[in-house]
Parts: C-alpha cells; structure tokens; sequence
DNA sequence: CGCGTTGTTGAGTGGATTCAATGGATGTGG
DNA sequence: CCACATCCATTGAATCCACTCAACAACGCG
C-alpha cells in the first residue's frame, strides 16, 4: 500500500534542482520553507491517483518511473507518457477538471504531493514558480506533439527505434529500462509480440543489447540504416 | 500571399469572448486598449509559421481553420491539431523555443498576430492573461493525451468515427468540416483511401450525410453501434 | 470542352495482430 | 534442493486490417 513518510523539506530537497522550485534561489525564501509536501512511497503497479477523480493535487516525481494511462472501456489501454525524477503531473485541477489519465508507479517510486491549494497560493507569490510551470506545460505538449507524429506517421519498428533512440541516446551507453514488453507495446501502441520481435532481431543482429532490465544500443548507425531506411525517422 | 490587412483592436474585438483577453472585464483596461495586434489573412494552404524557425510571435485564430502539422523527412506527415476560432497558437516562444510544428491555414483564415515580447509584458501585469493561458495549455494537453490514445489504441473506424462525433457532435445536425480525405488521413494517422472507404460505406448504410463540405452524423447510436461493437470507442 | 484535382472502388500485398505453444526466469513451499 | 507455480518473453502459424497500386468517376475551373 502507498503510504506517507515524512513531510519535505523543499528547500533542502536533493532533486529541488530539477523541479519546479529550482529557480527560486533564495533558499532562505520563507514560502517554500514553510512548504512541506507528503512524501508518498508506492510499490511498482500501485496507482497514484485515477482518472476522473477530482484533482486536488498536483506531484512531483522524487525517484522511480511512473506512467500516465489512459483506457478504453475494452480494455486496450496506452500509456501517455512516461515520467522520470523531477517531473510535475497531475496538475488539471489547475483548470478546474478531474484527472485526465491515471498514474501507475512503473518502479518503486517517491512522489511529493503538493495539495492544489498551497501550490496555487505558492505560484502567485512567486513567479519564478509560475514560470517554471508554464515552461513545463509547454515542454510537455512539445513532447505530446512529438509523440503523436510517432503514433501517427510510423511504423512498429520506426517506432520502436525512436523510442530506443531517446531513451538511451545515441553514445551507446547502458540505461536502465524498467519497461515489461507489454508496457512498451502499450506506449508505442503495438503488441507484445511485436515487439519482442523487433527487440528479439535487433540482440540477433548485435545492433541492441539487454541485460537485467538495462538496454543498449550496440550500433546507432547500423539500427537507423536498417530501420529508418528512406529517412522515416 | 498572407498580409497584414490593418491593426486589430482587442478592447472591441467581436470573438474576446473567446481569447485569452476574455477574462479582462475591465474594458478601459489601459494595457488592452494600446495593444494593437497586425491582424493577417492567409489564403486556404497558405503557411502561418514554419516547424524549427524562431518563435517571436504566438497567434490567436479569428476565423477559419488552421492545422498544425509535423512532417517526417520522407514526407509522411501528421496533423497535430486542428485550430478553429479563439484558440491561441504557436507559444512556444515563451519556452524560449522553436515552432515545434508548422502552421498552415486549411481555409482562408484570419490571424492575429501577437509579438512574444509584447504579450509577455501584458501577461505579466495582468494576471488574468496568465490565467487564461495556463487554462488553455492544460486544455492542449489534456486534448493531446485523448488524441495519442486515438493513435495508438484505436483501430481505422473507431478513429474516425471518434473525429466525427467530435467535430459534429451527437444531435445530428450538420457542420461545416473543410477537411479533404487526405488531410483526415493525416489527422486520423490513415490513408486517403482508408478514410474514402469507411465514409462511403457509412454514407451507403445511412449513418452520415454530406454535401458541399458539411456533414451530419444521421444515426449515432447506429454508427456507434457498428463501429464501437466491444466498447471500443 | 479539356484539364487538374479530389474522391471512389477494386485487387493484391504486406505488416501487425491474434492465437497458440514453448522456453526461461523467479519465487515458494515442501 | 527440488518440484511446482507464476510471470514474462520468445517464436511460429494463420488471419486480418490497412496499405499500395491502379483505374476510373466526379467535380470545379479556366
């Protein structure tokens, strides 16, 4: 069961750089010292909150991977986007509507949640918060472009690669990648198998490797040539 | 070619009501009342901005429609978004970042045109703009999220039939839809035949109508009937 | 009228899914 | 430590949905 720890210290919090609090630098600013957030732990496959639900509450990701899903009434569900440390969700109560996904903890994960009201409060006093808001609004419809234009106009394995691609970069690095097949396939839109298949071929070929939850991609050049062949990437 | 057919006047502007200005009920409001606008026309398939050149102007769309694309280097593209009266477009600017997508008018449309310093000055001493502009971005992205689930998790016919009951609504009357084939296709992420096929056979079995670039959605619980068997829609 | 553009329809192909069986890893209890 | 259960990944075979290719029809326009 998800459950509260302790109450944050955001100004002294360890990943305060990467939130939405980063820009106020003067650590001695009484609003955010004031400010103690619950620190929630949830289990990986526990909710953070559901759709529909009324929005009283906004998060931040201290640690873990967390997905947004949203579901059909058969079943078939796609995962929205996927959230690393320092992301802000869950903020639609910010115009006045309920949850428009649900939050599953991907990983064992710590969430900070900032009750609507307070952080509201926080944001008119300090634009610098105000600030980092709306640039991460922007980001993230950015990025919710971007992933249409992948939904939309490619193919599995285009896809695929793409999202290999921007996960672990191009240097040929290990990355942690605490994705089942089946919740990749839910993010890319595709099956299960299909994307073994893919994954499958590519460990075959020598192009990607994986061990223990953690990818790389052995071969950058050789993974677009074969996949993204007349520029589909 | 798109010009500029004189300076608009917010305070008095037939659609405030539906700008991010609506907000602003003091009418006298100093700000509001000097800030001119150009107003631009752009002929049907007539570009607004281009995807990657410097964002130094957000837009809000006075009448029309606008599409917002993106394109993959093979030629494959993907309608992001359709904009009809009052939507605000082509922010990115206040992330200090490029157009992530290209605009392009799909009737001829009326624009106008905000300089990104300008509005900032103007978001920053009224804080109802701001307001309203958060409203706005958390609205894009909570239709963002719906439409990546249409992507990933719906098949041909459940797409489109989505989009149309989206755009004409449910009460069988009829709406002007100035969308080819093709360019549902890049919306819907399918082909012009695709498309061709499904509203023929739709029109064939009397569930739509269409004439003359509007259409009626004749028997809704019909379509949804025929389409959306398992609760799929 | 001819022409270009857009929409329709058919036939065939192919890509991704579905169905099904197997394999491998992990964990539990005897 | 092994037998067993469970979960996840892999692989094969068959099916189906949507795409591709192609021909033709409809429409608007000069």
């Amino acid at each position: 069961m998800p459950h509260i720890i302790g109450q944050g210290q955001c100004a002294t919090c360890q990943i305060r750089h990467l939130s939405i609090f980063a820009e106020l630098e003067d650590v001695l600013n009484e609003d955010i010292r004031s400010f103690h957030p619950s620190v929630m732990v949830f289990d990986a496959a526990e909710t953070v909150y559901r759709q529909q639900s009324v929005a009283n509450s906004a998060f931040t990701l201290r640690k873990g991977v967390v997905k947004l899903i949203k579901m059909l009434p058969n079943g078939r569900s796609q995962i929205i986007r996927l959230l690393r440390k320092g992301d802000l969700f869950g903020f639609d109560g910010f115009a006045g509507e309920a949850y428009n996904h649900t939050a599953i903890a991907v990983t064992n994960s710590e969430v900070c949640r900032l009750p609507l009201n307070e952080l509201m409060a926080l944001k008119k006093k300090n634009p610098e918060i105000e600030q980092a808001m709306m640039m991460r609004w922007i980001r993230d419809l950015r990025e919710a472009e971007d992933m249409m234009l992948e939904l939309g106009a490619k193919k599995a394995g285009e896809r695929l690669a793409s999202f290999l691609f921007k996960w672990c970069g191009e240097n040929g690095s290990w990355q942690e990648l605490p994705l089942s097949r089946l919740e990749m396939g839910e993010l890319l839109g595709l099956t299960i198998e299909t994307v073994s298949r893919f994954l499958s071929d590519w460990k075959r070929k020598g192009l990607i490797n994986e061990s223990r939850g953690s990818m790389q991609i052995a071969d950058a050049d050789a993974l677009r040539e074969l996949v993204c062949m007349n520029g589909s990437c």
